[in-house]
RNA sequence: GCCCCGGUAGUGUAGUGGCCUAUCAUACGGGCCUGUCGAGCCCGUGACUCGGGUCCAAAUCCCGGCCGGGGCGCCA
């Protein structure tokens, strides 16, 4: 019967199985070896002995991470410290690796992340490594239910567009047939003409684009956005969203994959209560009393915002931001405009998501245009969609390896997307 | 765009002008070992990012290229 690692502990003693996987390590003594097969689902000693074993003869040519099937019987009467092992009756090469490897996958050395990455084949072969993909893929998808339930469609956007989403430099430009195009940055435009289409409430999940030449832990030049809009809804109903969108991830990692929990060095638990919100003006009152120099109208600095994020246990909201700061689409706070309706989800230090309520009278943004010195005209496209019944809506974009970098606790963005687009790297 | 730091065996490192015929670990190859499990012990293979320059002498100093890490800006 072939069966995974993690399903040896449902079979009977004696019982005859076959394993599928990478021989990580091997030890041969003079009368015994013993393979250590690694699959998907964790290790498992084989022990083999000559003329038990068909296939010993070339066990001392085996190199590792070979890919191999083993069958043999399931003994629990082991001295093997896991308590269990399988007695090989045969032990075959489906594939043989070369030697030695660009990056032991169990040496006590560890390797630099640039040999990671342009290893990263090996690298994920590391169950820690892989690790952050499978919760990433857990939280994803308690988050997608989430939407799901609340009445959201998921869209797909266009990737290759016409004009900047934000009117700024920083796109990648790509050659389309006989027109210049960009890579999108945001799916944002695209995103509200679905609310003047009338879906009420869109999703999307897919790729952003940033020609930033940054080189820091936190940035990508290529990362994975998830962005809601919803229709007839203001900022605060976006954080809402928002706040139960990321609770219900975490939920849903915590309900069905406790395992992957329990392989982790540090917890991760659901938040209590809402998530607490600052205003921009608030923050700046509180690095004053500080000392620190905080300007209206400026962003903070990271050193700033490791500040403002001591305040606060894990998430919380920053809102108000000045409209000087904000994107033309902003809709500013009524009644005191030199503010916004527009909020960032932190955690500590890090950005995780910006939001806001959008403009949605179309007089009001031809104008906002204008103030950014951007040209009405070039986004015409965009603005016919407020011209004909365009409901008042809000939204958010959340950067997906951002939120798994927070919530595992890692040291470098790169870690959390499987092949990283930065400052120079386009392979692998 | 501005600024700082780095590049030595497959991997990770030591080394700051002569003591480098380059350290150590790990990996790899060979040997010993009836049960290992970070196996152990013995032997061995294996490297100074590239191009110029300074100097009697360069892994080491200088200039440039290439590659990488980080800080600021900007942002998810």
């Amino acid at each position: 019967m072939q069966v995974n690692v993690s399903g040896l502990k449902d079979i009977k003693e004696g019982e005859e199985v076959v394993l599928n996987g990478w021989l990580q390590e091997i030890r041969i003594l003079k009368n015994i070896s013993f393979i250590v097969l690694r699959d998907h689902t964790g290790t498992i000693q084989i022990t083999s002995k000559p003329g038990l074993t068909t296939g010993y003869d070339v066990l001392s040519q085996m190199t590792r991470e070979t890919v191999i099937s083993v069958s043999g019987n399931l003994t629990r009467k082991t001295q093997s410290k896991s308590g269990v092992e399988v007695i090989a009756k045969s032990i075959e090469v489906l594939n043989a690796s070369k030697s030695p490897l660009p990056l032991g996958i169990i040496d006590p050395v560890s390797a630099d992340i640039e040999t990671r990455l342009t290893n990263r084949f090996l690298d994920l072969r590391k169950p820690e490594v892989a690790m952050i993909f499978r919760i990433e893929s857990e939280l994803l998808w308690g988050m997608r239910q989430f939407f799901h339930d609340s009445d959201f469609v998921e869209v797909h956007t266009p990737k290759i567009v016409a004009a900047a989403t934000e009117g700024g430099a920083d796109l990648f430009p790509v050659q389309y047939f006989e027109k210049q195009a960009y890579l999108n940055q945001s799916p944002q435009l695209y995103k509200e003409m679905l609310i003047s289409a009338g879906l009420n409430r869109v999703f999307e999940v897919g790729p952003a684009f940033r020609a930033e030449k940054h080189n820091t832990p936190r940035h990508l030049n290529e990362f994975t956005s998830i962005d809601i809009e919803m229709g007839f809804a203001d900022h605060n109903d976006a954080m809402l969203m928002l706040q139960e969108g990321i609770k219900s991830g975490i939920r849903h990692l915590i309900a069905h994959r406790q395992e992957y929990i329990a392989s982790l060095s540090q917890r991760i638990d659901v938040p209590e209560g809402d998530f607490p919100k600052i205003t921009y003006r608030d923050c700046i009152t509180k690095l004053e009393s500080q000392g620190e120099i905080a300007k209206f109208g400026e962003d903070f600095t990271p050193e700033q915002l490791k500040i403002i994020g001591g305040e606060f246990q894990g998430f919380y909201f920053i809102t108000e931001w000045p409209s000087s700061l904000r994107a033309f689409y902003t809709h500013p706070k009524p009644g005191d405009e030199k503010v916004s309706n527009s909020f960032d989800l932190q955690y500590r230090e890090f950005e995780i998501t910006s939001g806001a309520q959008r403009v949605h009278d179309p007089a009001m943004l031809e104008e906002r245009l204008r103030s950014k010195n951007l040209n009405p005209e070039d986004f015409s496209f965009y603005l016919n969609a407020f011209r004909y019944g365009m409901p008042p809506h809000a939204g958010w974009g959340l950067g997906l390896e951002r939120l798994s970098l927070i919530m595992l606790n890692l040291q470098n963005i790169r870690e959390a997307i499987l092949f990283p687009r930065d400052r120079t790297r386009i392979t692998p």
